[in-house]
DNA sequence: CGTCCACAGGAATGACGGGCGG
DNA sequence: CCGCCCGTCATTCCTGTGGACG
């Protein structure tokens, strides 16, 4: 009964916080998803964007675009914006546009691609079942039957090329030889610049018709950007320049991310208001640069199957004392977590894998060295905190009895 | 200067859970 | 309900390779 009322009083407390705190008069303008009615130092872009894909209004296909620039450049700020313009635009004047926005990092199979572009215009697929020549039959079907233009965006496409290659842009690129009715426009996305030169020339051409790149922002842009948000997102008084100058400075040293940037200073803005003060400080900025690190880190680690639960574990046990570990070693660490657990244990190869996949999630740094006489492999080390590794992996009930053993 | 280590990482194939059309 | 094909994860088998050692 103690029990229930204090948890009680700990949400009442919560709430009562959240209610006369006097930081944030709206928070949702610091998410990502939000798109902002004005877009600083993207004016060229929009602008080119804009002229490319306004044929559309008038019943012709835009050509295909390709957009560069690194994470937090405005690229998806921007597309998303221009075509909620053209889209308002289109129903003004009574024309028909279809967008379709498509991140492959979610959707990251040819598959589950064209699943979405069905759901933008109305199509119902099943999530598995059929093929994807099928899926994408009665795709192509569906929007023809809708005598439209539709533009499709394909952001963080180079996710999608990696893993399926560009069999489906090739197709989406010519599918003008199967529509009769309707035209398909494709924008692609993405922060690879390396990525054309895996592409089939083809689709090269295609694709590239027109390109676009966003440069990083500098920290004064960052500085406009982050200023422009905060007015919508904060009261004055809880907000300051210093605050701002440092969250883009921070983020700046990150090549101009403004979503970090905006990432920095929102999760500063959650932790004075945790903390009942009615002020942002610089202090609360650092702070929020570390809460960052470790709820990403937390999130990646606790949502990983187990076995690359076992290897991170092992690299961890390894690295624990500082110096850095090689493929082999973790292999053998891990074999033996295996067994203390009981589980069959998977072979080095996919050992390989996993080492890489928690090296592209940045969970590790792992760098392929030779060491001549002594072979090719890799140097691993953790790229968190250790305390990071400890706090997710305890989360996961196998695993927590074996973190005691390797204090 | 060739050898050969200790893997990297590609290709083919299989097991499995799941939805489909018939 | 069945046979089929899907995506995903994993295995097996494989070829490739940078550079210290002899």
């Amino acid at each position: 009964m103690t029990s229930r009322s204090s948890f009680r009083d700990v949400l009442e407390d919560i709430f009562l916080q959240t209610l006369k705190s006097r930081i944030f008069t709206n928070r949702d303008v610091l998410s990502h998803d939000y798109v902002p009615e004005e877009l600083p130092h993207r004016e060229e872009q929009i602008a080119k964007l804009g002229s490319v894909l306004a044929p559309a209004l008038k019943g012709s296909k835009p050509n295909n675009v390709f957009i560069y620039g690194l994470t937090g450049t405005g690229k998806t700020a921007v597309t998303k914006y221009v075509l909620k313009r053209l889209v308002s635009k289109a129903t003004e004047i009574g024309v028909g546009i279809d967008t379709c926005y498509v991140n492959t990092r979610q959707d990251d199979t040819t598959y589950r691609v064209i699943l979405r572009l069905g759901e933008c215009i109305g199509l119902k697929l099943p999530f598995t079942g059929i093929s994807t020549a099928e899926a994408y039959r009665r795709f192509i079907k569906i929007a023809d039957a809708r005598n439209t233009i539709m533009i499709v965006v394909l952001d963080e496409i180079d996710f999608l090329i990696k893993k399926q290659g560009d069999e489906l842009l090739y197709r989406l690129t010519r599918s003008g030889d199967e529509l009769k009715n309707s035209k398909i426009s494709v924008i692609g996305i993405t922060n690879d610049l390396k990525l054309v030169e895996d592409l089939d020339p083809r689709v090269r051409s295609s694709l590239g018709e027109i390109e676009l790149v966003f440069p990083p922002y500098n920290a004064i842009q960052l500085e406009d950007i982050l200023r422009q948000r905060a007015k919508l997102a904060f009261y004055p008084e809880a907000i300051s320049d210093d605050v701002i100058s440092l969250c883009a400075a921070l983020a700046a040293r990150e090549h101009g991310d403004a979503r970090r940037a905006l990432d920095i200073l929102r999760v500063a803005g959650e932790i004075a208001e945790r903390e009942g003060v009615a002020k942002v400080t610089t202090d609360h900025v650092y702070k929020a640069l570390k809460e960052i690190e470790k709820d990403r880190a937390r999130e990646l680690i606790t949502t990983m199957p187990l076995h690359n639960k076992l290897v991170l574990l092992a690299i961890y046990i390894l690295t624990k004392s500082g110096e850095k570990t090689t493929t082999g070693e973790v292999y053998s660490q891990y074999r033996s977590l295996c067994q203390i657990l009981g589980i069959e244990s998977v072979t080095q190869r996919r050992v390989s894998d996993i080492i890489s996949e928690l090296d592209m999630v940045g969970l590790i740094n792992a760098q392929v060295v030779s060491r001549g006489r002594y072979g090719k492999t890799r140097i691993i080390s953790l790229a968190i905190p250790y305390e990071t590794v400890v706090e997710a992996l305890k989360e996961d009930i196998y695993i927590a009895p074996l973190l005691s053993r390797y204090r």
